[in-house]
RNA sequence: GCCGAAGUGGCGGAAUGGCAGACGCGCUAGACUCAAAAUCUGGUAUCCGUAAGGGUGUGUGGGUUCGAGUCCCACCUUCGGCACCA
């Protein structure tokens, strides 16, 4: 940045004296972010604090905090954060008690890559850029309690974050519950079987080219994103998270929350609730069972053939020797291949008979079994029973393979039954004849439960959180391994602090680079530390609650604090939580669906008073550039919010986000718009000043303490509404919108009432938070206008005595009205008959009809 | 393929079932100016008409209603997500 300066100092130099600033607004916005840090205007009290007042309710209203890149702030940022701002300054001066934190969520591989590229230490390119991301921030105004600041990769952060970690380790879901539970509770043998967090091993995309595990996204068909290297499937040892002990909960708690239905739908499609049955089928001539989950139970009597995913375990069991070169050649095959690229391939269905053959516990038929990698070993028990007259992928694959197909489902008139996935009647099914499908669902689960043949049960598509990494930038696991078991290190020892090493890259080999640092890793004689860290997500899943107490060396957070800020309104139905989290949709399944789990394991265990962390969610749509694509360096439409807070000042910066279309919206930059925003400002701001002689801006001479007059009332007033009401549904276009209709209507006025340019200054603040206060000074008005309170409006200022109705013909509009307020249906309907247009088209017509709709209009049905 | 969201002027968008296009951008005319910029005032969906006025118009086709951008059904298009989950 420094270095580009010197290329573009003789253009801006340029620029700044041909286009002359519509108002001084690079001298007033550094002098009130100034004036706002060194009062401590937004600084929230906690309860107990000296000055805190427990009678005005609490609004904690939230951002997604950034990663703190080195490319900076970009435009997207500050859109949801203009909003959350505008929210927490409103909700300040309607009297509550505003917590609007802000934070770095700074671990994560770009650090790491960018720190191994140059050589500098991570912690060095992360604090560099932390400094950068703030300045730019201040420089918007945003009212944020930078006192409150949190950093991820700040020990005294991650020492709890460890801390949490050991929480998950040391406790246990117990299923009667439904609860988790101290791992003491537990009373079966292996209490690693059910810790929630556990370590298994678990197949990652290996890059031996690149040396290191990339996540399922950095591969793209089979090869690494970056350099185009194969990768492998490997599997490896890794510390996981049993999210899927919560699938239920995390699904049926959704209920309560004031989230988007779409991001909701979202998570309940990621955890893929399914409700079936599982079936034991025996394998023909041994004693070996392999059970199989269905969602159709019912289609059991037309299952003709058996898959086993290709990493069964039982494969190797049940293949006879005939087919075993095949099926090893198989598996090879399967094994090459990526996730991605498996499913990419999903097009043509490819698999290997395996010789073996299971017994139909239905009807005792002897079935061929087969291994396909259209059957994921991850889902269900990694086996399925086909039944290719109902199922697509079971149809393609019969009829690729031709292995036989058998109708046991008959569709509704009307319909082909080959491929049939939909709801009919059973045939060809014995007891079940006749059924429809859910009948006959629940015959066949109660039978196979009779028989010890199955059960009914409910799957999920949701996997076991893979937690850990074999990097360098993240935190370490307080763990220890000693005789081949893991330990727990105990509180005290935290934080644990990665170890200061000069080679932080990946040593080409799964073992993490952790292990480099030999005297760091031998903890004991006999034990040694965990090397893996923790993934970007951990820090990110309980950030909000630190923000409530950041300073706190005793706990995590304390639970005084804790029932304040995130605590449910005893007056409300609500859950409790953050009242309002605002961000982009990216975060949908990942950060949200884990902050959950973590914030319910939390709460089971004791140390919070509610289930969910987010009450309401708000997500901000993306800004496009301005050729309506999505913003790259490549399309060279990025647009850089110092760029443009420079040249229109951050208030139009921050005022255009606002003002661009709904927030939810994904909307095209404009750099017209800008201007035209800030023209806005620019007319506010000669509402209160006009320029003399010796160009000096000087109180407006039209400005007088004069009454408003009915029409200026009116509109104040409805300003007054529609911008507080607005606020509250974060429409806030509509707002500034109106705001926009009071300047046009009181920019002429002359004489120019006062007490209603300082109404306007004060439902502004929120939005253009500089410019109103310096005018609220300027209008010799008392305090900071941030400390005034939100102006009410009358209702009775709303009312006219006359208005004007719309009078229809057949729905068509024909003629407008002017009635007394309070005119009877009568005689409106008298008055609209009498009027000469409407005389003209009814004239030699039958009237059938009069509909009056007072204050509104009146139609003439013919 | 499945799920979800959305289709309104030249552009961003507004509209508790009741005057479609608020507000802004752009364009345009005028005022101010020697001139320009800035600023202020007016106009600006489309078709027919000199005008008054009228016709048409919210992706397409139906429906409900005195009245539909808004509600219902079917379809088309665009965007987003998931994607062999048995």
């Amino acid at each position: 940045m420094r270095r580009l300066c010197v290329v573009c100092r003789p253009l801006f130099t340029l620029m700044s004296t041909e286009r002359r600033k519509p108002y001084p607004f690079d001298i007033i916005e550094a002098k009130w972010q100034h004036h706002w840090e060194s009062q401590s205007t937004f600084h929230a009290l906690n309860p107990g604090e000296p000055g805190f007042d427990p009678s005005k309710p609490k609004y904690y209203v939230l951002d997604m905090f950034p990663y703190p890149s080195g490319a900076g702030l970009h435009v997207g940022h500050p859109e949801g954060y203009t909003a959350t701002d505008i929210l927490a300054r409103y909700k300040r001066m309607s009297g509550f008690n505003v917590l609007h934190p802000m934070g770095w969520d700074a671990f994560g591989l770009p650090a790491e890559q960018y720190a191994i590229k140059t050589g500098q230490h991570p912690a060095v390119t992360t604090a560099h850029n932390i400094d950068n991301f703030r300045a730019q921030l201040k420089r918007i105004g945003f009212a944020y309690d930078w006192q409150r600041e949190v950093n991820t990769t700040d020990p005294k952060y991650y020492r709890w974050t460890q801390w949490i970690f050991l929480q998950l380790y040391n406790s246990w879901l117990n299923p009667v519950s439904r609860r988790a539970e101290p791992i003491a509770t537990f009373t079966g043998e292996d209490p690693d079987s059910v810790r929630l967090a556990y370590v298994a091993e678990a197949p990652v995309n290996w890059c031996p080219a690149l040396g290191t595990v990339l996540s399922n996204e950095e591969v793209i068909d089979g090869k690494s994103e970056v350099g185009g290297h194969p990768v492998e499937r490997r599997p490896l040892r890794q510390w996981m998270l049993r999210i899927t002990a919560y699938a239920d909960r995390l699904i049926e708690e959704l209920d309560g929350l004031d989230w988007p239905d779409s991001i909701k739908l979202l998570q309940r499609n990621w955890i893929g609730r399914s409700e079936g049955a599982e079936v034991s089928f025996a394998f023909e001539g041994t004693s070996t069972k392999v059970r199989v989950f269905t969602t159709r139970p019912d289609t059991l009597f037309g299952a003709t053939y058996l898959v086993l995913s290709p990493e069964n375990t039982l494969v190797e069991e049940v293949t006879t020797s005939a087919q075993k070169a095949a099926v090893q050649a198989y598996q090879e095959n399967c094994r090459s291949k990526s996730d991605l690229e498996r499913t990419d391939l999903a097009k043509d269905k490819s698999g290997v008979f395996t010789g073996a053959f299971a017994i139909n516990p239905v009807n005792g038929e002897r079935i061929p079994v087969w291994i396909a990698d259209y059957v994921l070993t991850g889902y269900g028990t990694g086996a399925i029973m086909a039944v290719p007259a109902h199922d697509t992928r079971d149809y393609e694959f019969a009829m690729k393979f031709e292995l036989p197909v058998r109708q046991v489902v008959e569709p509704p008139a009307g319909q082909e039954w080959q491929g049939f996935t939909g709801h009919g009647t059973a045939i060809h099914s014995g007891f079940l004849n006749g059924m429809s499908t859910p009948e006959a669902k629940h015959s066949m689960a109660r039978w196979l439960e009779a028989q010890g043949q199955g059960k009914a049960t409910i799957q999920f598509k949701l996997r076991d959180w893979l937690f850990s990494r074999q990097r360098y930038w993240g935190e370490p696991f307080p763990v220890i391994w000693e005789g081949g078991r893991h330990h727990a290190l105990s509180e005290s020892e935290l934080p644990l602090t990665p170890p200061v090493l000069e080679d932080f890259r990946p040593t080409g080999t799964p073992e993490p680079p952790l292990s480099k640092a030999k005297d760091w890793v031998r903890y004991s004689e006999t034990a040694v530390r965990e090397t893996n860290t923790m993934p970007q997500w951990a820090g990110s899943c309980w950030y909000y609650l630190r923000y409530c107490d950041p300073a706190n060396g005793e706990r995590f957070i304390s639970r005084e604090v804790e029932r304040y800020w995130m605590g449910s309104d005893s007056a409300s139905p609500k859950m409790g939580g953050v009242d309002l989290y605002v961000g982009g949709t990216e975060h949908a399944v990942l950060h949200l669906l884990y902050a959950r789990f973590w914030h319910k394991v939390l709460f089971d265990l004791g140390h919070l008073s509610t289930p969910e962390p987010f009450q309401k969610l708000v997500n901000q749509g993306i800004i496009l550039g301005e050729d309506g694509q999505k913003m790259s360096k490549s399309r060279g439409n990025v647009i850089n919010p110092d760029v443009v807070i420079g040249e229109f000042g951050a208030d139009a910066f921050r005022l255009y986000e606002m003002f661009m279309g709904p927030l939810e919206q994904m909307k095209p930059w404009s750099t017209a718009g800008v201007e035209g925003v800030s023209r806005f400002l620019a007319r506010v701001w000669r509402l209160v000043l006009e320029e003399n002689q010796a160009g000096e801006w000087v109180g407006s001479s039209a400005l007088s303490d004069v009454q408003l007059d009915k029409p200026q009332r009116k509109v104040l007033h409805a300003t007054i509404k529609k911008v507080g009401e607005d606020i509250e549904t974060l429409s806030f276009n509509t707002a500034i919108s109106q705001m926009m209709i009071f300047v046009n209507a009181f920019t002429g006025a002359n004489p120019r009432p006062v007490s209603a340019v300082r109404t306007l200054l004060q439902l502004l603040n929120p939005f253009a938070p500089h410019l109103t206060e310096e005018l609220w000074q300027r209008t010799g008005s008392p305090g900071q206008l941030a400390d005034q309170p939100w102006p009410a409006f009358d209702p009775e200022a709303l009312v006219e005595d006359e208005l004007e109705l719309i009078v229809q013909i057949n729905g068509k509009l024909r003629d407008k009205l002017t009635v007394k307020r309070d005119a009877m249906p009568e005689e409106i309907e008298a008055a609209a008959l009498a009027s000469p247009k409407v005389q003209e088209w009814t004239s030699g017509k039958t009237i059938r009809k009069i509909v009056v709709v007072p204050g509104k209009l009146v139609n003439i049905v013919l």
